[in-house]
DNA sequence: TAACTTACTGTAAACGTTTACAGTAGGAAG
DNA sequence: CTTCCTACTGTAAACGTTTACAGTAAGTTA
């Protein structure tokens, strides 16, 4: 009986092709070491019915998917299409497909996603989340599959943790007035999210540490986008008072060279500016912007890292990473 | 006997919990009508049991995976992040997941995806790729799944195509020899590349329409990004003689934006600079960047859109969609 | 030689769903 | 009353793999 050219061949096809059992073959395909009598056997019969091995039937019988989520909470900004690629490095150099979770701003699209992966379509879970709340600590507590946390959300202790170290503000503010003086603008992203509150924080403490209230050079962007960016700039009077400004990231970075350049105020001679998060976008803006560089690549890279090594190991003690922030001078500061 | 907590409630759970038959259970969850009386006892069980459906068993039986495989070249790229975030908005409003595929930038990359996705992980497929080859065509053509091709590559001809029509090059000259004169120069990405054949011819043909031979005009960077933007445009010589200059895609102009801030010509009053593809980026850039818009979200969520019809009615004839390219005036010209 | 070990092999039973099929209860039609 | 239809239900058989287990042949040891 000749096999229709519609279905597709099954390990059973293989082993009757070969006149060797089911479970040979599927040992041999697994890397087992089969009688090297039969090996070529197995080989040519898997090349002449071109046999792949069905990824739902191998995910049932084994509850290995051989898929890592990755949740982002927002595709547009370039730190998290930075850390996707630095989690695609990592998995590219295994047999990890690599699922983009859907858009997890709200607290709500958190909750239905770490809810969804009851649904075993994962193995690994990295999460990244610009929200905090105890029901997405709740619900992160219950999840199955070990996961990473790519940032300061808090969840329970037993997950391993990438967080950034908060100095990123301090940093640049040592940076700034060493060099220009105390006239600083900090233009934050929306307090409502957990960078948002941390960069204030670490803002204010900073500027109190110099005998400055820092409240009165805070604006606050209603998103860390562009468009936000200079809606919030706008609303700035006598913004040439300020002899530089540090940005939340660097998109909002971007606006405020997009609003000096319109102003015909000079980056960095009549203002400075510093972005956070050291993006693609530093190199591509002109003047090329200096930022602090929270390694984001490599942090994608560290986060895939985890997973695949807890999925190897189950027993890996639990790691705790604090990133460093890195002053990266370019030609805006 | 109790459940252990450590192992996940299956159908079979939630049909002895509800004294239902498993097939009672399953109908119901896929939206199937059950006996009025016992609808109410399968959804106190199933919350009761927390069960949700699991992926691979739904998989193997129905061979129906709810995941769209997208192959995305480089997605460093501007562009195809926002082409992803299309593919996204569509599928995020259905029960498909996004799966993004390894980069696929050489042949052979793109001949291991191709082949790997007769492994049944994905029911759909999104293609994207920089590089065009008959062993491509060949593999793509021995695909069991729904395919859209984003893009000019050639394929065989039962699939859907969004192709963007080759007059951008064209949009962009006319624009600009009108507004500033003959004096243009095409910075270019790969010729070994699609876009970068299809706008290499562009720019000759339609300088040749001017009566031109427009190869003297011609800088070919070595890849599409902002550093070989830089490299190929410091090899041109004298760069002041020309009046505009078209770049092949937003990456390449911001280079030229640099490389001209760098040798301080202001933009547009001495050179006068275009992009290709109107991303986020031009936004971001100052001055902003006039750009040729190719709607790439829409074609993100039209192929997203073409994939979830197709699978809905396999029958659904073929589309061939044409995006003409449209030319968003901003600072940059 | 027998007993044990090593290194495989094949059989068959899962994994958790969906679905063809046969069955049943109740109402409508004759 | 019987027959037919409608609208469900439950049983059981898939889907394609992995793997526990028992079996076997050959080699090693005593």
């Amino acid at each position: 009986m000749s096999r229709s050219t519609k279905t597709r061949a099954t390990m059973h096809d293989v082993a009757r092709e070969a006149n060797v059992s089911i479970a040979s073959v599927s040992r041999f395909i697994n890397g087992q070491t089969v009688r090297e009598e039969i090996e070529p056997r197995i080989t040519k019969a898997i090349s002449a019915l071109n046999f792949k091995p069905n990824s739902a039937g191998r995910a049932l019988r084994a509850s290995k998917t051989q898929q890592i989520c990755l949740s982002v909470p927002d595709i547009s900004n370039p730190v998290y299409q930075t850390i996707t690629k630095g989690v695609q490095n990592i998995l590219n150099t295994t047999d990890y497909r690599l699922m983009l979770a859907p858009r997890n701003l709200s607290v709500e699209e958190n909750l239905a996603l770490i809810d969804s992966l009851d649904s075993n379509y994962a193995d690994g879970f990295i999460f990244l989340s610009l929200v905090d709340d105890p029901r997405i600590r709740k619900a992160f507590s219950k999840l199955r599959i070990p996961a990473v946390v790519i940032g300061n959300v808090q969840v329970h202790d037993e997950v391993d943790t990438i967080k950034v170290s908060a100095g990123a503000v301090e940093l640049a503010l040592t940076y700034l007035v060493d060099k220009y003086g105390g006239d600083v603008l900090f233009l934050n992203g929306p307090t409502s999210t957990i960078p948002g509150r941390n960069r204030e924080k670490g803002f204010l403490e900073a500027m109190k540490n110099r005998g400055i209230d820092g409240s009165k050079h805070i604006v606050e962007a209603e998103s860390f986008d562009v468009e936000a960016g200079l809606v919030a700039l706008s609303k700035v009077k006598n913004i040439s008072k300020y002899r530089s400004i540090i940005c939340a990231n660097d998109l909002l970075a971007a606006a405020a060279l997009r609003s000096l350049s319109t102003l015909k105020i000079e980056v960095p001679n009549k203002i400075a500016v510093i972005g956070i998060d050291n993006t693609d976008l530093a190199n591509v803006l002109s003047p090329s912007l200096t930022s602090i560089d929270y390694k984001s690549e490599y942090r994608g890279e560290l986060a895939a890292q985890f997973i695949l090594d807890r999925l190897e190991n189950p027993n890996t003690p639990h790691r705790k990473v604090n990133i460093a922030p890195e002053l990266v001078e370019r030609e805006s500061a």
